[in-house]
DNA sequence: CAGATAATTAGACAGTTGTCTAATTAAAGA
DNA sequence: TCTTTAATTAGACAACTGTCTAATTATCTG
């Protein structure tokens, strides 16, 4: 899991869109107007989401549709596991991000 | 649990201090080595890991040890699994970082 | 106290990030 | 095809971040 995860975690509004988006599927524009932002720049938080593959979108007609992607959020509580359940119990589980 | 837990884990750096940390309590000097940067720069990290509360410092004599505080890691992975989690299950769990 | 060692703080600077407005692309419908 | 709607791309810019060297603080020891 590399590096892009972590710093697509590292803005609020991300996190919230990861929130929002793990109610279910939404559109660009349903998401937007849940902001006080413009829309290019929430375009430009999805693209740093779909970047680290944090979240899938799909075409229908005029609208994009966001979904999670649940497979890397795992990997990110993985590696979170690693670290915390290496201090109970020691093992050859290591290499880092 | 604040945005300061997400920006220091942001870094690669930062995550593997965690990492050599997950083993046990380091030095600043002893960490300081393992990388190919300057001290004053692995101390910027350690500063801001503490002000994550990710790591606590002790001093003893000169040096300054670092440890692991694995109740804000557990934060991070209530905070992972609340997205993750409402997934299969949808409940009433929300509340942003 | 003077010198050595461990670590931090101060200050500078290049690179990255998050935001905006303006322009562009893509699709649907009259 | 022209217009409208949904969304992105382009480009600019201030703020933030990670790194460095130099200076400072804190502690130990002779």
């Amino acid at each position: 899991m590399s590096n892009e995860v972590f710093k697509a975690l590292a803005d609020p509004t991300r996190r919230e869109i990861l929130r929002l988006l793990s109610q279910g599927e939404k559109s660009a524009g349903e998401l937007a107007e849940r902001f006080e932002m413009s829309k290019p720049s929430m375009s430009h938080h999805f693209t740093v989401l779909k970047q680290a593959d944090l979240v899938r979108q799909r075409r229908e007609g005029q609208q994009i549709f966001y979904s999670l992607n649940t497979t890397v959020m795992e990997d990110v509580m993985a590696w979170l596991w690693d670290l915390f359940g290496a201090k109970q119990k020691p093992s050859k589980r290591s290499k880092s991000s």
